[in-house]
RNA sequence: GCCUCUGUAGCAUAGUGGUAUUGCGUUGCCUUGGUAAGGCAAAGGUCGAGGGUUCAAUUCCCUUCAGAGGCUCCA
């Protein structure tokens, strides 16, 4: 802090009325500052050089303009370019230089509404002319013009009669002052220099110099306001960094991320393939990738098993009674495969097991004693998904789902649920999946495609929220995204790569027991409801090895790999002994291919490294001679004179253990 | 489903109003090698499908199928 800035400080303090505030950094340490103060002036007090680098400042969770005066007591950080919440302000703005570059270049262009994302920004116009990716070289120099004029970003509140004229002809903006009109807030404007104003939130830095580097990089279409019904905009997606090192990483990131996408891994690795004849979205697991399936599902009976599950098999199609009972047919019809007529009766081809299971549990009656019941079953759905929703093995109309239902009494509900969680972790930390949460998903009450009592989804939600409180694991609730019976709770996933899926869909369900006419007998003799729930932790075959594709770039934990060994022999002429060697893998249980071509080593090396073969051995005389291999493993680590009978008793750990990385 | 874009051999690509380029892979021959590509040769394509314009269409137009990026949807 500058000597003039403290002596000022304190001289004001001295002073009777001194209308002090506090605040208190992210350390703890606390500051007192002079009421009005604002978020740049505290920067400047702790040094210039913050100052400069400051973007914008949290107050008590919430992000800020630096420019905006402080009037209470609160939790206090700066926020600079190296913070993710930093960097939402940095596209923020850049957000607003693409939308100005876009009205200089291009003065017909409506802007619609554009908002900072996770990963950069994005801005939807409405325009005559069709942009695409060739426009980009001229708009980002444009950019780069606004950003090097480093003009001032001022945020000013205006009355909403002042901002219709700002935006006249402009039916986006003027749709949008109509819902601040009606909630009567105010319409707050950022001027980015003289010229360009966009009615915005904020915040934003103080001037476009502050946003640096910036990069478009796709464009794509939307509806306004995201519904279906409204006219389609050009979206303009971009990113940006104050480093220009930042930005080149990050899009070598985006690089690295298409070089791990399953679907062009999956055809290098002969995993899948899906065939125009065949059908979209519909998957032929080739031999390869059915090894992947099979250990998954292998792993999912054992482990389930242990957990207390007890395995069914159901039919694929059924009487379209059971759909009706379920009410799943008035809210997905138009999402399943269209009926087929037998005996004067339809028959669907289900889209789900619930209720099939739920039939499993009505088969026979019930006792207190009986419960838990959990049924689990590897089912077989179909789906139409909407042909535009459809993406390699991550939305298919074909799937095989790690489902099963827990039938339950309202006392245990909440333990098994969180059971349930327990699993999902065991299941993930096995397979390094890091990175997730939780997401609960509740009903929007003004919405009425949701059924049943009121009651009951209060008890439902009350129940999962005890769930998840209680297992400690990190959630956040979104309003409105419930399925029809009950809310639900997503686990979103992240592999390494970033990107983000739901791999499992998960409820308690106090609805369908009603419907299926559910009940146990109690201690009491009497007739009881059971709860429902239903969980997924490893979704479907489908999704979740596309997923693991992604996750591991293809390079599977041996256990899960469809070649654990390929054996290289150096001359053909080892061929026999070579073979003996094979066998001898081959009787441990392990999956071994032998490479006997006539190629040279180095070729047959990158062959098997660009198969993504966890161990690769090479054998020659000496080899034979102490019946010993030279052991590469994918990294490109090589170890000669490794012991036959040692390597296969490792590699049989390391395959039972499920281990990720493999332990020598 | 909607918007935009794409579709050339198994894969990746060049190109054009006069039936097509290159690399990898495949097959054959030579080579029998020590940790990410040994050499030579050959085969392989009704340029996604159907229709139209034209003397002539893989190229231009329409339709359709499939894929990509988004949006909507996702039990």
């Amino acid at each position: 802090m500058s000597n003039t800035n403290q002596s000022k400080i304190n001289s004001a303090r001295k002073s009777k009325d001194f209308p002090g505030i506090k605040i208190t950094l992210p350390d703890g340490s606390k500051k007192e500052y002079k009421k009005g103060v604002s978020g740049y002036e505290i920067a400047k007090s702790i040094g210039e050089g913050l100052a400069r680098a400051s973007l914008a400042v949290v107050v008590d969770g919430e992000v800020w303009d630096l420019d905006r005066p402080i009037d209470k007591n609160c939790n206090f950080k700066i926020l600079t370019g190296k913070d993710h919440e930093g960097k939402k302000v940095i596209w923020h703005t850049a957000e607003h230089i693409l939308t100005q570059a876009m009205l200089n270049l291009y003065p017909g262009v409506l802007m619609a509404m554009g908002p900072a994302t996770d990963e950069g920004y994005y801005f939807d116009f409405d325009s005559n002319k069709r942009f695409s990716k060739e426009d980009f070289e001229k708009i980002e120099s444009e950019m780069k013009k606004i950003i090097k004029a480093d003009l001032p970003i001022v945020r000013k509140e205006l009355s909403v009669k002042e901002v219709r004229k700002l935006f006249k002809g402009n039916k986006y903006k003027q749709e949008w002052l109509d819902e601040i009109e009606q909630n009567k807030e105010k319409a707050t404007i950022y001027y980015t220099g003289e010229e360009f104003a966009d009615l915005c939130a904020g915040p934003h830095v103080r001037s476009t110099s502050q946003v640096g580097y910036v990069k478009l990089l796709s464009i794509a279409s939307a509806y306004w306001r995201g519904n279906s019904e409204n006219e389609q905009l050009q979206r303009i997606y971009g990113t940006a960094f104050q480093d220009k090192k930042e930005l080149k990483k990050h899009l070598n990131l985006l690089e690295e991320a298409k070089k791990r996408d399953h679907r062009k891994i999956g055809r290098e690795l002969d995993i899948f393939e899906i065939d125009e004849d065949i059908g979209p979205g519909l998957v032929i697991w080739l031999p390869k990738g059915n090894i992947i399936k099979e250990e998954l599902e292998n792993w999912a009976k054992e482990t389930e098993e242990k957990w207390g599950y007890v395995r069914v098999t159901t039919p694929m199609i059924t009487k379209e009674g059971l759909f009706h009972t379920s009410e799943h047919l008035p809210h997905y019809k138009d999402s399943m495969f269209a009926p087929m007529n037998i005996d004067g009766e339809k028959y669907y081809i289900k889209p789900m097991n619930c209720p099939f299971h739920h039939k499993v549990f009505s088969a026979r009656p019930r006792s207190y004693r009986d419960l838990p019941l959990r049924v689990a079953e590897y089912g077989t759905c179909h789906r139409y998904e909407q042909s535009g929703a459809i993406t390699g093995l991550m939305r298919v109309r074909g799937m095989q789902m790690n489902d099963a239902h827990i039938y339950c009494t309202k006392e245990q509900a909440v333990k098994e649920f969180i059971d349930v969680i327990r699993l999902h972790e065991y299941y993930y930390k096995k397979l390094g999946i890091k990175e997730y949460q939780m997401e609960l998903a509740l009903r929007d009450p003004s919405d009425d495609k949701y059924h049943g009592e009121e009651e009951m989804w209060v008890e439902a939600e009350d129940l999962m929220r005890k769930a998840m409180e209680k297992s400690g694991v990190k959630y956040k609730v979104e309003q409105g995204g419930a399925a029809f019976y009950g809310p639900k709770i997503d686990f979103q996933i992240k592999s390494v790569i970033g990107r983000e899926f739901t791999a499992s869909t998960n409820q308690i369900d106090l609805f369908m027991p009603g419907k299926f006419n559910l009940k146990y007998a109690g201690k009491d003799g009497k007739d009881h409801v059971p709860v429902v729930i239903h969980r997924a932790p490893l979704g479907t075959h489908e999704r979740f090895i596309g997923f693991l594709i992604e996750h591991f770039a293809g390079k599977f934990p041996i256990w899960l790999s469809p070649v654990q060994v390929r054996i290289m022999t150096i001359s053909q002429k080892l061929e026999k002994k070579a073979q003996k060697v094979v066998d001898e893998f081959k009787k441990a249980g392990i999956r071994v291919e032998l490479d006997n071509r006539a190629e040279s080593i180095p070729k047959k090396v990158r062959e098997a490294q660009l198969q993504k073969i966890p161990i690769m051995l090479t054998i020659g005389d000496k080899e034979i001679e102490n019946n010993t291999v030279a052991l590469r493993t994918l990294d490109g680590q090589v170890k000669f004179g490794v012991k036959v009978e040692k390597l296969i008793k490792k590699l049989r750990e390391n395959i039972d253990d499920k281990e990720l990385k493999f332990k020598f």
